[in-house]
Formats: structure tokens, sequence, C-alpha cells
DNA sequence: TTTTATTGTGTGTTCGAGCACATTTTTTCA
DNA sequence: TGAAAAAATGTGCTCGAACACACAATAAAA
């Protein structure tokens, strides 16, 4: 059916050299209405596709790619990230590709500046990050565009900048799912959104994830929605507080991984009949899947947005392919007897 | 870093000949023990990855590989394995793979041995395919061994055959992610493992999902399964009567795609305290989700499973990857809230 | 008309691995 | 010792795309 055809085949089909074919398919001019005529015929007629090896032992560079996320001995979230990173590595690093890694501080806006003055001291061919602080991300990205270097990201999106190579999930429509996981349990009695923060930064991620569970529980009557912020040190004392005042409550959402917190809580009191939904597979939170106080959790797969994120630049580089502007992950559910696959994969 | 070694470099580190260094690689012989050793020194310092580019361009094969799947005209369930097989076509049609699909009628053994058959003939490099009817399977199987030919699998196993590249879920598992949903719902009561099985076909998978499902229950004392096989033409009688004869049920767990037959009975004779789960994301399915006469659908992931056997395949001819001989997938838990993200994907 | 630009066209080399073949070195045995 | 056989080693070509460069043909300027 489809042959292989080479530029070469073309060339004699058109009755010309194989350079002239190469000036076409390039629109590198210097052709003559003729020659150009009888090539664009020909390839017309067939479907040619350049076979990517060839190209590619052509140019033969060996890209470099910089890999920045905050550091996962600060916050296990991103330890899947690695892996996922890793993973890419295998894949590839026999094509001669170069990926470098690099963490930040969560809690320093400063050392994310300082690791993207580093990057950019390199002047690789593209960064992946995770642009955790809005403004400075802003700013460094905006950097990034003038030194010519691809940026993809993942986690979160950033506003202010138009075009993005994104990856990860819809928050909004996070929250609507851990609102129909809770209406799901409890179907009746006051629900309570919890965030647990000690800083500003995650606000909007948070902020969004309410906006969902909110506006699912717009639509049914039989439901109170609460809300409850908690910080350390004072984190036992005000959920106790909340949790007396609020007798009737029958289910929580936590909007970050932190729920184990309010797992440990819950358990060591014995609210053994209040649901609890939060977020991604921290060993404590699958080890409260397990033993029944989570219910359910919403992984929110850091390790695959890593990977896929990775994995999109440099097939972007090696094989041209596009990189999608928005690709927003499925939101999994997880429960105690599927956990076990999600670990593994 | 890493620098990236040629067998040139190789040699010239050496001191031999690249043709020295490529026999050494490859076990050749005809090597020296003083040549040997010198490579083999240099060999264990760096790490050196042949370039896969530049060893599959010189290979230049036009790999062919078949597909052979049940007839999604006749069973929708498959329907989804096409967008699978054509992304693999889309991401590798440049590299030169002639990709093929063929069906079968699900129905028939026949026409799964037929096409089997037809595949043998063009004697391609590689072969997917859906083991539906064990018997059959199984000698098919053996025949593309003595020709030589790689066959992956994917949706259920066969357990005759030793060496196999699987892909698919855990099905035991399955039933019991079934199970702990609608404990999570129902919190006690009767509850149904429905089977609806027009062959014995499928039996299997359904006794293994069966299998889990009572399994997860036999640690847990408050509640009592049932359990019910429909059969067309008799499906609403049978389900009525079924029933009726037991009224404490708060639960029905069916085991395959069919989910919305069942739930378009409740839905029709008013039956709105029954939680239902069931499989797959069939439009129907769907639909009963959105409603809520379905509660979770547990998501098999045919277009995962068909394009990962597919790309397995194919990288294994263009790349010397191995293919892993098996491959559980997750066991994706849908709601309403979270269909709409997997229906893209 | 000759010289210099301009444009069109073909040739040849490169990338790295793989392998056929040529060449050199070593061994064997008359 | 010398010729033949065997073993070891090196050379050179291939794959397809890309691009530099050489050369030819034509057009423009001197």
């Amino acid at each position: 059916m489809s042959k292989k055809y080479t530029i070469r085949d073309i060339a004699e089909l058109a009755g010309v050299s194989k350079g002239t074919v190469d000036r076409v398919l390039h629109n590198r001019g210097r052709v003559s209405e003729t020659a150009l005529k009888r090539v664009t015929n020909i390839l017309d007629e067939i479907d040619y596709h350049p076979n990517l090896i060839a190209r590619n032992l052509k140019n033969n560079k060996a890209y470099t790619i910089y890999v920045l996320l905050p550091n996962p001995e600060q916050d296990p979230y991103w330890e899947p990230c690695l892996e996922g990173v890793n993973s890419v590595v295998d894949e590839f690093n026999a094509f001669g590709v170069n990926i470098k890694q690099l963490f930040f501080s969560p809690k320093s806006t400063k050392s994310f500046l300082q690791a993207n003055n580093e990057i950019q001291k390199a002047t690789p061919d593209a960064v992946l990050l995770v642009p955790l602080f809005f403004k400075e991300a802003s700013v460094v990205m905006k950097q990034y565009e003038r030194l010519g270097i691809v940026v993809s990201i993942f986690n979160n999106t950033i506003e202010t900048v138009t075009t993005k190579n994104f990856i990860g999930q819809n928050l909004y429509q996070s929250g609507r799912v851990g609102a129909k996981l809770l209406q799901t349990i409890t179907s009746k009695g006051d629900l309570a959104v919890i965030h647990i923060d000690e800083k500003y930064k995650n606000a909007v991620f948070m902020q969004e994830k309410e906006r969902g569970f909110e506006s699912f529980f717009k639509e049914i009557s039989n439901y109170k929605v609460l809300k409850c912020k908690l910080k350390h040190p004072d984190f036992d004392s005000l959920l106790n507080r909340f949790l007396k005042s609020h007798p009737n409550l029958t289910g929580i959402f936590v909007t970050t991984s932190k729920v184990y917190q309010v797992a440990d809580f819950l358990k060591k009191n014995n609210y053994t009949n209040i649901a609890l939904v939060g977020y991604d597979l921290l060993d404590e939170n699958v080890n409260h899947l397990k033993t029944g106080t989570i219910d359910f959790l919403i992984h929110q797969n850091p390790k695959q947005q890593a990977y896929l994120g990775l994995k999109f630049l440099v097939e972007h580089f090696l094989f041209e392919k596009n990189i999608p502007n928005q690709l927003l992950l499925p939101i999994d559910i997880i429960n105690s007897e599927n956990v076990t696959q999600f670990l593994r994969s």
C-alpha cells in the first residue's frame, strides 16, 4: 500500500536532482518555476514523510533540557515527579538528550529566582518548570521568551502569560469531583471545605477547588457548605472548635495533600461518622485510606504531569512534534482498593 | 557531564579501529585478547549507548504490524481501541511502520480463525490481538510462535500460553474496587452481583470480578452477597422477579458494560434507592451516570490498552525496547463529575 | 563584447552504526 | 625457511536528509 518514498525517489520521478527537491521541500528558493511545478505535482500525488531517523541523525544535536521543581525533600508531594523525569531519561538517553534537574524551596521565591538564573546562564534548549510563584514566574517566563528558550509548565497555570505549554488538571472540576464523592457517601448534612495553608502561595489553586465544590452544591438543596481555614501551630485547637460548633457535620473536603493531618485528628478523637475526601497519594494519606479514615483521595498525578511535560519537550526537539498548548489530565478517584495500581504506575 | 560517545571515540581511546570495537560490542569474535581487554576497559569506564537513530537508519526496514479486534460495530466497547491504534499510527508513521487493522465478529470463533489465517498469510512482523476465545486463541498463538511472529495480547489473558505480552487489568482487584464502592455508598444491606451474558465466552472474566467482589465482603460482616444471571429475551421479567424477592437490596454490581440495561430497568420502575456500579464508558452508561441512576463506573480503558500494546510492539522493532511481559493498568473509578475528562483523553 | 552579479541545478560530504570486504599479522606445517 | 592457512584488524560503503559548495546558465552592468 503506502510505499516509503525517499527524497531520491521524488527526484527521479520529477526528473530533477535531490538538491532541487530539497529546496522545494524547505522553500529555500532558487528553483525555476518548471522544476517547482514538477516536484510539487509529484508531492501532491504521493504522501511523502521525511524519514525522521535520517533527519535526526544529521541534525545530531545534543539537546539540553532543564527541569525545575520544588524540592521534594521539603514537600513530599513532588517526589513522584522524579520518577516521571527518570522515565523520560531512560526512554530517550540513547537519543542523546541531556536532562538536568534543579530544585527550589517551595517557601522561598528567592531560591526560585536564583535557580532560574542559573538555568538561563546555561542557555538550554528548553525548560520544564512548576510556576509556583505567580509574580516571579511571569517575570522569569518573559526572560526565557527573550532568550528563545522553550518553556513548558505543569501543576498550575499562570494567567498573565498567553502562550504556554501547560499540563495539569482542571481544578474547578476537581472540586466538583470531591463534592460529588461526598454527596455519594453522605446523602445529606453539613459539609466543610478545609484549607490547610501556611502561606498565601497555594491560595489560588485552593480557591479554584473550593469554587468547584460550592458550585456543585448550589444545584442541590439538602446540604450546607461550611468553610474552615487551619493553620499551624494551632491546628488541633482550631479544628476542635470547628467540629464542636458544627455537630451536624457529615463530610469534609480538604483541598490539599495535607488531608492526613485532619485524618489524624479525626481518628484520635473518634469522629468515625465524618466522611473525608482529600488529595494525593502521600504515604500518610494512603494509610488513612486503607484504615478507612479517609474515604477517597483525588489523585493529581504529579508523576504523569512531569513525565508528559518533559516528554513533549523532548519529542518536540527530536521529532519536531507539536507541544499541545494545554493538556488537562483525568481526575483520578482513588479508594482503598484501587490505590495499589496507582502507586506502582 | 555525560558526553555522547560514539563508536569512533571508543576506537580512538582504545587505540583500535571502529571495526574492532564493533566486533567487541556484538561478540562477533575475531578479536585478540589484548584488543578485547583494551576495548572492554574503555567500555567499563564510560557509559556508551549506541545511537539508536543511526542504528535504525541502517536497518531501515518497513515493519508491518497487524491489529486484530472484535468488530466495534457489533460491540461498541471496542470503539475506543480504534482511536488508540490511530494515535500510534500518527506517532510513528514517519518512521515507516505499517499498521493494518482487521476485525472479527465477537460472536464467531470462525471469523476469528479466518482473520488470523489472513494475517498469517501476510507474515507480518508482529500482531496485537484480543484473545476473546480461549481455545482458538491458544491454537493461533502457537502458530504465530512457529512462524516467528511476535504476538501481544490485550483485554484478557490466556492461561495456557506461558510467554505473553499482556496488557489489561487485574480483574479480581477490579471486583474488589466495585465492592468497596458499593460499601461506601450503602453501608449495609443486601448486595447483588449481576451477570449479563449471552454466551459463555465472557464467563471467565466475569467470574474473576465476582471472586474479587465476594472476597471483599467476606472480610466484612453486615452484608449479604447475592448472585443473579440475566439473559435476553427474558431480561426484564428475570430482573423483576429477582428484585421482588430481595426487598432489602441496597446495591447492585454489574460485571460488564451492559450495566445500562439494569439502569434502564431501575429507572423505569422507580427503584431510586438501589446503588448501581458497573463497567465502561459507553454512551448509555455515561447518560445514566449523569442522571444518577448509575453511581460509579469502572473504566477498563480499552483505548489505552490498545494504544500501549501497539506502541510497545512498534518501539520493540524500532528501538529494540523490551516488551513488558505483563502490564496491569490502573483501575479507574468514574463518577458524573470526572467522566468528561476520561471521554476526551 | 567582456566582466560581474544573479539565479538555477547537481554533486558530494556529513551524521553513527553495521557489516562486507580488503589488508595485515600471526600461526601452522610441509 | 617459505608457503599456505587462519586469525586479527582496518577500510570503506550503506542508509536518508540536510546543506555546503561547485558549476552552469542566464541576466545585468561595465
